[in-house]
DNA sequence: AGGGTTGTGCTTATG
DNA sequence: GCACAACCCT
């Protein structure tokens, strides 16, 4: 390759440790492939969130705009070393590199849209139209599924393969086939049964019971003669006593053995059967899966068809067929219009098979021009110990074997540019002694000396109705405070969503402002849930307690019953509710117990609420816009904290207990199926070793989990560890203190609450997609290209995180991404002048001037969760913001923003406007509403 | 003292 | 459905 810089390594992959500067390493990457003359549309970088695909975009962005500036002369310096060129070349060029990229398709993009985009290209080639609406719900799907095996007549085959599996609801089954769907690509043929299993089975049974008769003969114990005495197959291959090579070895069967030798050869005959026997019904059951899974797959694009919806399995699983059946390497480049000499890719350890068979052509494409005179390149980061998706598919091996097929170099990056001394020497000792290939982390010179505490919890405290667990993370986020930490910058981690709901809800009466992150839903919180109950309570008569606190709560409300004397069966829950609030008095203004009564509001009648409730997860609100934040470790993930209070699991963890389990051979391909059987581990050798190799993986797992959790940390790092039962002794991690605890002399009003709300100016993150509106509204027409421009307009409006010009340029390169190949270039010009007329408009600034966002714009509504466009937040109310681009369906848009008005007057109990804000050709038309 | 049964409680999440 | 703890049985 000619001209290539000798200290650019074309083929490299970054190894890179916590806080080591990952992104600031795919960012220099990218800006020096830029400054070596490569087009920005050659070049593909992927990452796994919107977040890091969108943070990336703006890092790039913004250090084009301003790479002389002082603060970005570490970038600098390292695209200098990169390229070899001087400091003065790269600033020379910067203008026009900038123009470039500013004028390109650029593809800084999520996995999937990067295959939604490939596949949108050429799916009329599988004869699957381009336009889809993607969306996790298909509730029509199994109801069509079961149509369609019931018209295949295979209808008995679902119905003993549910009574077959354990008694597994059908929703499990269900999703067993969407386990076999994530990884169509990689399954192997799969075999037919060989039958004879029930002649099997009898057999075993007639041995068993002749068995017991012997036993029984011998004047055995009780206890040895009824392991036999079962007319059940599964309860006798259950039974522990199989573990055992020889009946000598069982302290209840040693004297019968004894004095008849020739039972332990029975012993071994019917141990050999049943080993037999449960392959048969692995076959068997495999084989019947395998025999609906073709109609799961064909229901599936059915569906697609005729609902037009879609989610990301079908993407991924629809453009694996057509990469690898259906179009041809050259028509694809024809399709998506580039030839990607250069790929970055981002958290590579969280990859998955699929994903990267998705990715294969395009990379051999790269290696295929090896040794011509052209220039490619390779490049991707991770870090396989914060690998935490194996559970949704990722695969941590890829790392090392892509690397390994591909001659692709693994450079390390061990200096830690996050976190303070203590921290980084702690987390070494931590760490070192048990993952495998640990590489201690250096620190950054300079860095502080920073804090890190163990604190020991008994939590054997009986029934106690806070956990001491909780209990002392409050103790310690206190001391934190008083030592002058302001509480934002405290944050709590823990391991489930359900113990952060109930950190937050003590935090919450300790008067600690917090911000929930997790995930977590309404029916996690105690306070909702136990409301929840007593609306049961009413209605059933009784209920069981599930929790100390609900406990506590049912007494209450036994010992005044007669106060709920206005109780009827007849009331609505809405009414129920309202009435047990008032009555209780215990929830005034707590924006969850607003959501729930939201909720409420759809159900005619208690039993249908009741049911909906537990079914339905519902976002739980933040209390309020500042406070510590609570999260999950999975959550922090690429986070970091200054000050850490990290809590031990409350509960205990669940086990591996998957139906259905996979083997893979050395190239990540599944090599063969198994099918759970209780105590088949005893029988059979394979399954018991893919068992162990499955509880190495969860060991391994946890590491990384604990390894992600304990590197958040800047400054300090306080770990509430359980004295039992810890997640934290897989480090073997006793009480320990290091360093010297922080304080700050700044007065207590530094974190004042009304120091805290946001002031800088209007921040707009994360609200929903339009996509499902627009559809809507000009479905009739199916005209493409008008569909395409509302929704690529909704889209940029969507991606600007402020209302300013530079916010407008990077909103408009992300929607080139995403609809670069549906939606003209000149619509995008369109796209910019309409929005640059909204920026200059005075009526819009005027709606925006002293508006706050709130956190939290979707909103619970008539039985769906509704996105709204914009929700400003003022002092004395709300104000709700819809775009359109056509004045189309007016009526339609007054009627939706009335119901938003509604939605929000009712959850947030203050006033609330709204404006409709009609983004149109001849300029900015605002009606308020 | 070790085998066995009974009772209890129960993840992580993006596009 | 499974692991763990507590208890019961030989």
């Amino acid at each position: 390759m000619r001209n290539l810089p000798k200290s650019f390594r074309p083929y490299l992959a970054f190894s890179a440790s916590a806080g080591s500067g990952k992104t600031f390493a795919l960012s220099v990457r990218y800006l020096s492939l830029l400054f070596m003359g490569v087009a920005p549309g050659s070049i593909l970088a992927a990452t796994f969130t919107n977040k890091a695909a969108s943070e990336m975009r703006a890092r790039v962005v913004e250090s084009l705009r301003s790479l002389h500036e002082p603060s970005k002369k570490d970038i600098l310096a390292a695209v200098c070393v990169q390229t070899e060129k001087s400091a003065d070349e790269i600033l020379a060029m910067q203008p026009e590199v900038l123009a470039r990229f500013l004028r390109s398709s650029v593809h800084i993009v999520t996995l999937d849209s990067f295959f939604g985009l490939i596949f949108r290209s050429s799916s009329l080639e599988i004869g699957l139209e381009p336009e889809f609406e993607m969306s996790q719900l298909a509730p029509q799907i199994e109801k069509l599924f079961v149509e369609n095996i019931s018209r295949a007549g295979k209808l008995d085959d679902l119905v003993s393969l549910v009574m077959g599996i354990e008694q597994k609801r059908f929703v499990k089954l269900f999703d067993l086939f969407g386990s076999f769907y994530v990884q169509d690509a990689i399954l192997p043929a799969m075999g037919s049964a060989q039958g004879g299993r029930y002649e099997l089975e009898g057999e075993i049974m007639k041995q068993a019971r002749e068995f017991h008769d012997r036993l029984v003969a011998l004047k055995a114990s009780g206890s040895a003669t009824g392991n036999f005495a079962t007319g059940d197959i599964a309860v006798l291959v259950s039974k522990p006593l199989w573990a055992k090579s020889s009946l000598h070895d069982h302290s209840h069967y040693r004297k019968s053995v004894t004095a008849d030798p020739s039972l332990d050869d029975a012993f071994a005959r019917m141990k050999g059967l049943i080993a037999r026997y449960l392959s048969l019904r692995e076959d068997e059951i495999l084989t019947r899966l395998h025999g609906l899974y073709d109609i799961y797959k064909d229901t599936h694009i059915q569906n697609i068809r005729e609902s037009g919806v879609m989610n990301f399995d079908d993407i991924s699983y629809l453009t694996y067929r057509l990469l690898y059946h259906a179009i041809s390497r050259e028509f694809l480049h024809f399709k998506i219009d580039s030839r990607f000499a250069h790929i970055l890719l981002d958290e590579f350890q969280d990859t998955s098979t699929l994903q990267f068979l998705l990715l294969k052509p395009l990379i051999d494409e790269i290696f295929a021009g090896l040794g011509q005179n052209e220039f490619r390149s390779f490049f991707y980061v991770g870090d396989t110990k914060q690998s935490l998706y194996r559970f949704r598919g990722g695969v941590e091996e890829l790392f090392g074997l892509v690397a390994q097929s591909y001659g692709v170099e693994i450079e390390p990056m061990d200096t830690n540019y996050r976190s303070s001394r203590s921290v980084i020497e702690q987390v070494n000792e931590w760490f070192a002694p048990v993952m495998e290939g640990y590489i201690p982390q250096k620190s950054k010179p300079g860095a502080a000396e920073g804090y890190v505490r163990v604190s020991e919890v008994d939590e054997a405290g009986e029934e106690e109705e806070l956990s001491p667990l909780i209990a002392r993370a409050i103790t310690e986020a206190r001391g934190l405070i008083e030592s002058g930490v302001s509480v934002d910058r405290i944050a709590f981690l823990l391991f489930t969503n359900k113990d952060g709901a109930t950190l937050q809800e003590e935090c919450y009466k300790e008067g600690i402002p917090t911000i929930l992150k997790t995930s977590s839903s309404l029916q996690h919180l105690p306070r909702i849930a136990s409301l929840v109950a007593m609306a049961e309570y009413l209605f059933y008569g009784r209920r069981e307690e599930r929790s100390a606190l609900e406990a506590a709560f049912m007494q209450r409300i036994e010992a005044a019953r007669s106060a709920c004397g206005w109780y009827d069966v007849y009331m609505t829950p809405l009414a129920v509710l309202h009435r047990l609030i008032d009555e209780f008095g215990y929830f005034e203004n707590d924006p969850n117990i607003l959501k729930l009564l939201d909720f409420a509001r759809r159900f005619d009648d208690i039993p249908s609420f009741l049911e909906a409730f537990g079914s339905n997860p519902i976002q739980v609100a933040s209390n309020s816009v500042h406070g510590a934040p609570i999260m999950t470790v999975h959550g922090s993930k690429g986070l970091e904290f200054d000050h850490v209070i990290l809590v031990d699991r409350l509960s205990r963890a669940r086990h591996d207990s998957a139906p259905i389990m996979f083997r893979y051979d050395s190239r990540l391909f599944v090599e063969r199926i198994y099918y759970r059987i209780k105590n088949r581990e005893l029988f059979d050798d394979d399954y018991a070793a893919l068992l162990e190799e499955r509880k190495g993986q969860s060991v391994k797992d946890t590491l990384n989990v604990l390894y992600v959790a304990l590197t958040r940390a800047a400054e300090q790092l306080i770990v509430v560890k359980k004295e039992k039962n810890s997640i934290f002794e897989a480090i073997g991690m006793q009480e320990m203190e290091r360093g010297t605890p922080l304080r700050y002399e700044t007065s207590v009003g530094h974190h004042a609450a009304d120091e805290s709300t946001e002031h800088e100016g209007i921040e707009i993150s994360g609200y929903g997609r339009q996509e499902v509106a627009a559809r809507e509204e000009e479905s009739e027409e199916k005209d493409y290209e008008a569909i395409n421009f509302g929704l690529a307009l909704h889209y940029t409006l969507e991606m600007m995180a402020r209302f300013d010009r530079s916010s407008l340029a990077e909103a408009l390169m992300s929607s080139r991404n995403r609809y670069g190949l549906l939606v003209e270039e000149r619509a995008f010009a369109e796209i910019e002048r309409r929005i640059g007329n909204l920026l200059e408009c005075a009526e819009f600034r005027e709606i925006l001037d002293g508006a706050v966002l709130a956190r939290e714009q979707s909103l619970g509504f008539r039985g769906a969760l509704k996105q709204v466009d914009l929700l400003l937040g003022y002092a004395e109310g709300y104000c709700v913001v819809e775009y359109k681009s056509s004045y189309k369906f007016h009526g339609k848009h007054v009627e939706q923003t009335l119901g938003y008005i509604e939605a929000v007057t009712a959850i947030t109990g203050k006033k609330c406007t709204g404006a409709l804000v009609y983004i149109l050709e001849e300029g900015v038309k605002i009606e308020r509403v």
